[in-house]
DNA sequence: CGACCATTTGATATGGATCAAGCGATGTGG
DNA sequence: CCACATCGCTTGATCCATATCAAATGGTCG
């Protein structure tokens, strides 16, 4: 299934815009407004099911996502069959920006999704003539950039340290209060962390047992002890 | 010692550049010509002695680095002590390219450097007016991003993996055919791989006996087996 | 209900960390 | 020029966190 076969409204032509001439400031608030209007406006929406793969490694990079509903995962598979996930982007998130031209990641839906796809011709001539759409796709690289960082000092740390910053992360990005809905397995949890699926629940039993999380469900849990889960953190 | 105290040349400038229009590819062929004239032409040559500070973590980042000799190593220290090494940069690699307004890792001299800095703020006006300049900022981030999510593919495999993986990268960047000499302390390239510098030693000394490699001395490297480090990469 | 899949729990193995000692190069002072 | 201190590296012995192997439990769907 690929973008180019998608059924949609027809493109709605940006408005003329004025070529705004604003530097490439590759600081600090990013706001993603101008790009999320223009994914809506000159996006195609599509419907992935479950487990649907986006792209595959090494197909050519063309498009740029962003989900609107459900989640994804990025991964890779290592010689040795070990899957290694490379991030899980939720609804608002934008993923898919490669620099090759080629992906160097798979994307698959872990639940139901609807995402919405643009050329990325068609968004690099874009940027070209609107300055704020280049930044943004700059500010973009840049945090996810910074992710990545995060997640290499993560890697060096614990089993438990890494167990508790992905709640910490989870819970900033799901954003429920203390309260979180994990859209993926505990599979998808170690292989992201780099961990075994027995390690991430054994520590989730541990955290659990020393009441600083509850797990309802396999699926939902509740951050009870917050400082008790950054002082993991490193 | 800061930038704005080093004795230079005064700054020349640019000559009036026609605002290139060309569009914000984040594609393909990274050559950072442009970025590289502008920076001997604006920015000022420092001198770090060896393990003197470049800059700290949380200090404001307002400029951009490159090596001209020497080395660098960027790094944290994490809160039980330890340290990650984030990255080496090597002659002619930039470094210091952050998306927030302070520094997220600290910056050290490996060996007696000469480096080129540039103001952040000036490089950030130049964008604006040239776009192949914003381009190839553009580009080394989406390079940097790419080295970092091969560093979390590393960091999850055995130490066999990542030390045959490091060498396969410095082989690569310092490029003396198979004799690389490592400006780096094995406590550095501990740090970097996640591991400990026992555990590095002790690597080493396997790929010597299995004749993978030579260590004629510590801080030179023969690869004698590319093909068996490249199967032991993953 | 029964099959299936995800998750948890239990028992054991192991790779790399830790603790400790030895070695070799480099530099310093007598 | 040589004894000696220092520092970075290697080697050895042991320990421990996490992986691995195996089984039990629980939740979901036909």
């Amino acid at each position: 299934m690929h973008p180019q076969t998608a059924v949609r409204s027809d493109p709605i032509r940006r408005p003329a815009v004025p070529v705004r001439s604003a530097s490439l400031a590759w600081d600090g608030a990013i706001d993603t407004e101008v790009l999320d209007q223009t994914m809506q406006l000159m996006g195609a929406m599509m419907g992935y099911p479950r487990n649907s793969e986006i792209f595959g490694e090494n197909e050519p990079a063309d498009y740029l996502y962003k989900v609107v509903s459900g989640s994804v995962r990025t991964y890779k598979i290592l010689n040795d069959g070990r899957r290694q996930i490379g991030g899980f982007y939720l609804p608002g998130d934008i993923f898919g920006l490669e620099f090759a031209d080629e992906h160097t990641l798979s994307a698959e839906a872990i639940a139901d999704a609807k995402i919405l796809v643009i050329k990325r011709s068609t968004l690099n001539a874009l940027a070209g003539r609107d300055a704020s759409v280049a930044r943004q796709l700059f500010a973009l690289t840049g945090r996810e950039l910074g992710r990545v960082q995060d997640r290499i000092m993560l890697l060096i740390k614990s089993a438990q340290e890494r167990v508790a910053s992905f709640l910490l992360e989870m819970a900033a990005r799901v954003s429920g209060g203390n309260s979180i809905e994990l859209p993926m397995s505990r599979q998808d949890i170690a292989d992201y962390l780099g961990l075994t699926i027995e390690t991430v629940s054994r520590t989730l039993t541990s955290l659990e047992c020393s009441a600083t999380i509850e797990v309802p469900s396999s699926r939902r849990i509740v951050l009870r002890n917050r400082l008790a889960l950054s002082r993991m953190n490193g």
